[in-house]
DNA sequence: CTTTGTGCAAACGATTTGCAGGATG
DNA sequence: CATCCTGCAAATCGTTTGCACAAAG
């Protein structure tokens, strides 16, 4: 958990409530809201925060790197501050997206693709399945 | 390269021309086409289909499992009509997607994460890169 | 003949943009 | 005090829906 403060100096961005209480959400929570969910929490906090603010920030912090995008279900865009390496998985009944460990899945064969392809910046591994609360019993 | 007169039957859907110009060409293109890339598409050899049906029908292809949506770029949503087990390679600069081999990510802990959370149904890799035309040179 | 699919236009939801006022460094 | 950010409303994009007509089994 970093200070927001420090992060966005670090980027040279302007500090404003918004960014620090998206990014402290952001970084509190383990699941990945959605803009609308981040605009919803936002509005507990900082009352009639615009959702064009919201997203404005949100792309502003996705350019700097402080955070991430992730899309893994059909027209759904979530929001991650976890950087660092890790995967995915996904709930099909309920939708909740947790993250898996990056030593789960060993050592994935980067190389043979690099040699494929060129150039390989991120490996993830996506799982679908129904996760314990939504099983049928 | 299945005739899609046979598949259609096979799910119990009526024969269009609309439904076996998309299949033909879902199967024939390597690509990962968007619905709006069908519809240009089809509009070569139907002239005057509608998006709405482009839409509805890859929808209804979808929902019998005859295609599969593809979703790894925010706000992009792609179609297959490969359904076998394959991973992705995406290309960040040009957003091409292509299909990697099965067998190249080895055996996959598949039974740790479903001890861990109760049932998968899929898991996939997406590897993010530049492809060798991407390069810079 | 009954059911299902198509085409069109309008509706829709999520995200983006233009602009004026306000806060930040 | 110059710049950058916010808020609002309107615009935009991709997708879905309602309805009348047409085609398939």
């Amino acid at each position: 958990m970093v200070d927001p403060v420090r992060l966005l100096e670090q980027k040279g961005l302007k500090i404003t409530p918004q960014r620090c209480a998206i990014l402290n959400f952001l970084q509190q929570t383990t699941g990945h809201p959605t803009a609308d969910q981040v605009a919803e929490y936002l509005n507990r906090d900082l009352p009639m925060t615009s959702r064009a603010t919201v997203y404005n920030t949100l792309n502003t912090l996705r350019d700097v790197g402080l955070i991430s995008e992730v899309t893994h279900e059909p027209g759904v865009l979530r929001y991650d501050a976890n950087i660092g390496r890790h995967h995915h998985f996904i709930c099909k009944t309920c939708g909740r997206l947790d993250d898996l460990d990056w030593e789960m899945f060993g050592k994935l064969p980067v190389e043979q693709i690099t040699s494929q392809y060129g150039r390989v910046d991120q490996v993830e591994v996506i799982v679908r399945g129904i996760c314990r609360e939504c099983q049928p019993d």
